[in-house]
RNA sequence: GCCGUUGUAGCUCAGUGGUAGAGCACUUCCUUGGUAAGGAAGAGGUCGUGAGUUCAAUUCUCAUCAACGGCUCCA
């Protein structure tokens, strides 16, 4: 007998050798008719597996991450029996489950998948999932396993053998389709109920773009039908969220190919919004000791030599252009220039810290297919600082701007982030990094206990430091799941040198200051996609273009709408009249939909009493005040940039 | 950059080997209406660009540009 322990603690004593899938059924058959796999001491395997020895056990159903990861990688295998059963000869890489649904990396030959084929490989897949083919694990040896490829003249999956041990290797077997693969599965193939093939894309082999390019094939699955349209209708709703689309409707950017692809151009509506974010920004930055300063848009080449930016980073800058006999650079960062604004004037220990901000326009050569709407783009307006100080001023710099940071994802409502500490790779100094190995290391754990010592959550990554220095990038995520990094704090002990920048301390000696880089507020473009989609469109008040559109009832009242929107634009408030000859119902619609924040609605009633009827953007009506009443209320939210939409 | 998909009016989209249509938006007129679409008329496109096939191309072929999805989450 073993001894098997519940995530409720209860122990239970079973015959060695009994499955989860018996413990499930010796609790109830309901429950054994929901699992889908087993987590045994800690350890996702099937269901159908016996267990030897006293063990902890939690059974997975839909309702676990890991049951819906064993369901949908065993979704993956499906869809590989489908499409071998539909195009016979099809090699196989590798097809895990991912965050939502899963995928399957696949070499077709010369056959290419067309749209019609995802439906036809849909119906396929129910049809094989109906027969309720048990997933069957089979050990095998790895002389058998490499026989078994050869002969199917799979390289594939010859290739991912070379790297596994005798005694390692499993094979999973449902319906016709046997993939080598560690599992776990779910028990058969009827559990999958929904199916949706999502798309077809290219895939580099190992993601290496020098390989082979296969065809991968996403999809989705669910124990449900009515899962499957939940998932459906919260695409559709992602959808009137993206940036772009929004972006548009509201008038906030566009783009023109004229202008050329990642360069957008900034409606009057964006503007405002650009706008208010500088003006929040210069507030913040003045109050924390910056200064402002505004460069040239090029610099000369010999900046980029002594900056080191150029054998790092020429491949993400605008080639040059020449005048004079000299090649000109577009600038793909402000630190150089404001480094020699450091440099400008000679410094003493007095001096510093000494901050420069500045938003700077950058432009950056992304590749073609990285460009997406304003998330990554080639023109770019970054919330830029940088911070001079001795190594005795950094942490408490560095804190200071982790504060910044935290103030401001309080002001916008962001709650979900994490700081990613990025640190360099050893193998790559001298090539992707500055080879400084003592430097690295020093400067890594001085970042390290500043986020340690101020209680910050992060994650470690290696090789993905800037070339100067580690840094600390903010990963957050869009209302609509979408994941990117806002803003950036880093760290360069390489660049003071390199410009030969100097103060002269205490004992009269001149010492190279350290220099903190960093954006809280990452780049308009990204901030504003990022807003977009957080707000779905519905801006706080502070940034919202227009702030208050009066609507009379007929244009018997637009005089007085012309006197309201006088007096709302003496109080600085960000009016409009809408004179159009249309009735009120069309005109709070189309207010509505342009997600202006107030509405003033003014007749015969209002005109003679002096006073506006108020209607909340998405809340409906709030009542009658008078329009200083209203004034004064809408100038505090406005003031104290409340984010209470 | 690479793979795939798409490209028709300002927007959303239909359509055809014989040089194009709808709804919304726009303009004008009627209407002066009290909390999410009042009515009518009109204007607007060399069908992304270039070339080829054809008597004839927006439609078929090729190239090119752009947008979108993916190329990271390793059997």
């Amino acid at each position: 007998m073993i001894k098997i322990t519940l995530p409720d603690g209860s122990v239970r004593e079973y015959t060695q050798g009994s499955s989860a899938m018996d413990i499930a059924k010796s609790i109830s058959e309901g429950l054994a008719r929901k699992v889908l796999a087993a987590e045994v001491n800690g350890a996702v395997i099937d269901a159908s597996r016996g267990i030897t020895a006293d063990s902890s056990l939690k059974l997975l159903t839909w309702d676990d991450n890991s049951g819906k990861n064993t369901f949908w990688h065993s979704s993956a295998h499906l869809m590989a029996e489908a499409v071998e059963a539909l195009f016979p000869g099809v090699k196989f890489w590798v097809g895990p489950a991912l965050e939502k649904g899963f995928y399957y990396d696949m070499d077709l030959g010369d056959r290419k998948l067309t749209e019609e084929d995802l439906t036809t490989l849909e119906k396929k897949m129910q049809e094989l999932a109906k027969q309720n083919s048990q997933f069957v694990r089979k050990e095998i040896a790895k002389n058998e396993a490499i026989t078994y490829f050869i002969d199917k003249n799979d390289e594939y999956k010859l290739d991912l053998l070379q790297n596994l041990k005798d005694g390692e290797i499993t094979f999973y077997s449902q319906g016709g389709f046997t993939d080598l693969c560690r599992g776990p599965h779910i028990p058969h193939t009827g559990f999958i109920k929904a199916i949706k093939l999502t798309n077809i894309a290219g895939a580099y082999w190992k993601g290496d773009e020098k390989n082979k390019q296969l065809t991968r094939l996403y999809g989705i699955t669910f124990p449900n039908q009515k899962e499957l349209d939940e998932y459906l209708l919260m695409l559709e709703e992602a959808k009137k969220r993206d940036h772009r689309k929004l972006g548009k409707e509201l008038g906030i950017f566009t783009m023109d190919d004229d202008v050329g692809p990642g360069l957008p151009l900034w409606l009057p509506n964006g503007t405002i919004i650009i706008e208010e974010l500088e003006k929040l920004a210069k507030e913040t930055e003045s109050d924390a000791g910056y200064k402002r300063v505004v460069t040239p848009h090029i610099a000369k080449e010999s900046m980029y030599l002594t900056s080191g930016h150029l054998p790092y980073y020429a491949d993400s800058m605008f080639p040059a252009m020449e005048m004079d006999g000299e090649k000109y650079y577009l600038k793909a960062m402000n630190c150089p220039h404001h480094h020699k604004i450091f440099d400008a004037e000679p410094k003493s220990y007095k001096d510093l810290p000494y901050r420069l901000a500045e938003y700077g326009t950058c432009y950056r050569y992304e590749q073609s297919g990285e460009l997406f709407g304003l998330m990554r783009v080639r023109c770019l307006h970054m919330n830029d600082a940088h911070i001079y100080c001795t190594k005795e001023q950094f942490a408490d710099e560095f804190r200071a701007v982790n504060d910044m940071y935290l103030k401001y994802f309080k002001i916008f409502g962001i709650d979900k982030y994490i700081m990613r500490l990025s640190l360099h790779d050893p193998e790559k100094l001298g090539q992707k990094y500055i080879n400084e190995p003592a430097l690295w290391l020093e400067t890594e754990e001085l970042v390290r206990s500043v986020l340690i010592e101020s209680n910050i959550p992060y994650v470690e990554v290696k090789g993905e430091g800037a070339f100067y220095g580690p840094k600390i990038d903010v990963q957050i995520w869009s209302a609509i799941g979408r994941e990117f990094t806002l803003a950036t704090n880093q760290v360069d002990f390489a660049q003071g040198r390199r410009f030969k920048l100097a103060f002269t301390n205490k004992e009269n000696q001149p010492e190279v200051p350290l220099i903190i880089h960093r954006a809280p507020l990452g780049t308009h473009e990204r901030f504003i996609g990022f807003l977009l989609e957080h707000y779905a469109g519905k801006f706080p008040l502070w940034l919202a273009p227009t702030q208050v559109k009066i609507l009379p009832i007929s244009d018997k009242y637009l005089p007085y709408a012309q006197t309201l929107l006088q007096q709302l634009k003496k109080a600085d408030i960000r009016a409009a009249v809408d004179d159009r000859n249309e009735k009120i119902g069309k005109k709070i619609r189309d207010t509505e939909l342009m997600k202006v924040p107030y509405m003033l609605v003014v007749g015969e009633k209002e005109m003679t009493e002096e006073k506006v009827a108020i209607r909340r953007q998405g809340k409906g009506d709030a009542g009658v005040k008078s329009l200083e009443e209203f004034i004064a209320e809408i100038s505090v939210e406005i003031k104290e940039r409340s984010a209470d939409i």
